[in-house]
DNA sequence: GGTGCAGTTCACGCGGTCTTGAACTATATG
DNA sequence: CATATAGTTCAAGACCGCGTGAACTGCACC
């Protein structure tokens, strides 16, 4: 996350920009799949990421990792490291072509369940951390003796602000995960589907 | 934003993980404001801005930046820039104790000022750029001939998905400031009033 | 077995951010 | 005015994550 606040602002701008020369890349496939890219990074992942995911989901068909390669202009680790984050977040899907020997790889159309599941995992891995420390603060402050008894209020208060926080961003994440996969769910049917069976 | 995701993990371990050695602080504030600076660097800001919002709410009383310097083992510049992107986004006050010749700095009580003000400042400064992207590319797309009519459904299905998930944050910020600043309310009163005053 | 290609792993280097520390300004004090 | 102390700014450097590219593995086909 970097200087999306407002320093140094010049909001105005926003060239469109042109995006790193694609490999063979139609100009608005080229300005979609940054648009992803730019939005996965903003959740905090790695652009290239939403990159890939962006192209898979664009074409419909699954893509070989040179393809990926290819259009994205990154390197065959890298398009194989992005790869496997990307499966093992269960938002591409590995598929094997019939009569061929490459593996092909095709978005999941939940783009939600990665930024849900990361958020998820994000608070798994910490909020219940800063709970643990908290308390633990607590534990300490306790047992040292003769502290105002303010002091010690307020960092029970941070305990209770901590643990609101946490309620909201569930809330959130509950939501987002209806709201979305509802719309969602009224998509996936056609085109992917095909395409996998296919060829 | 790090690692925080599930590479590498360990998660059974969690040491307590002595803090950087500090100034003074007893080991119950170190613990605190360290769990408060990495609240804040989780959501995108500076690890530090929180441990000086951190300290500063604990106290309860205003510091001076130097005391801040020595508590938290920091550089002059630093703490100067720190405190001024605090007071920037108000949830710090600078305030002038009577016969005192320096500046002091009171943590206010909303650090969710904080969150919610900057994500809405990313999602002013973002998400609708990211909608004029789509819709540029969706232009474009258009324009150019004989595209199959699938491949613009998803260029289409992207932006509504990127407008569902806009509509997601709005509402999470809407009910995280509702939620939690309803809880601040009941709080405000007490300690922080109070020291404000005295001395 | 050998050749070639798909795919993985990993040490290194680039690029970006954060912090430092020194130079500088501002303001009070003798 | 000289001196000291509070506060700001900024270039230089530390630091860290990411992607690269080369070495390696695995597998198919000859």
């Amino acid at each position: 996350m970097k200087g999306y606040l407002w320093t140094g602002g010049d909001p105005g701008s926003h060239k469109p920009v042109a995006p790193p020369e694609h490999g063979r890349l139609a100009p608005w496939e080229a300005i979609a799949v940054e648009a992803v890219g730019n939005v996965i990074e903003f959740w905090g992942f790695k652009r290239n990421q939403g990159r890939v995911w962006g192209l898979l989901y664009l074409r419909g068909e699954p893509l070989t990792a040179g393809e990926i390669e290819r259009e994205l202009d990154l390197s065959k680790g890298g398009v194989s490291m992005l790869l496997r984050d990307l499966e093992h977040w269960g938002v591409i899907q590995r598929v094997r072509v019939p009569q061929d020997t490459v593996w092909r790889y095709a978005a999941e159309t939940d783009l939600v369940r990665m930024v849900t599941h990361v958020v998820e995992e994000r608070e798994a891995a910490f909020v219940t951390r800063i709970r643990a420390d908290l308390s633990e603060a607590r534990r300490l402050a306790e047992a040292t003796g003769g502290l105002p008894p303010e002091r010690l209020r307020r960092l029970e208060r941070m305990a209770v602000l901590a643990e609101h926080v946490e309620r909201a961003l569930r809330l959130f994440i509950k939501t987002s995960r209806l709201d979305v996969g509802g719309v969602l769910g009224a998509f996936r049917d056609g085109a992917l589907a095909r395409s996998k069976g296919e060829r």
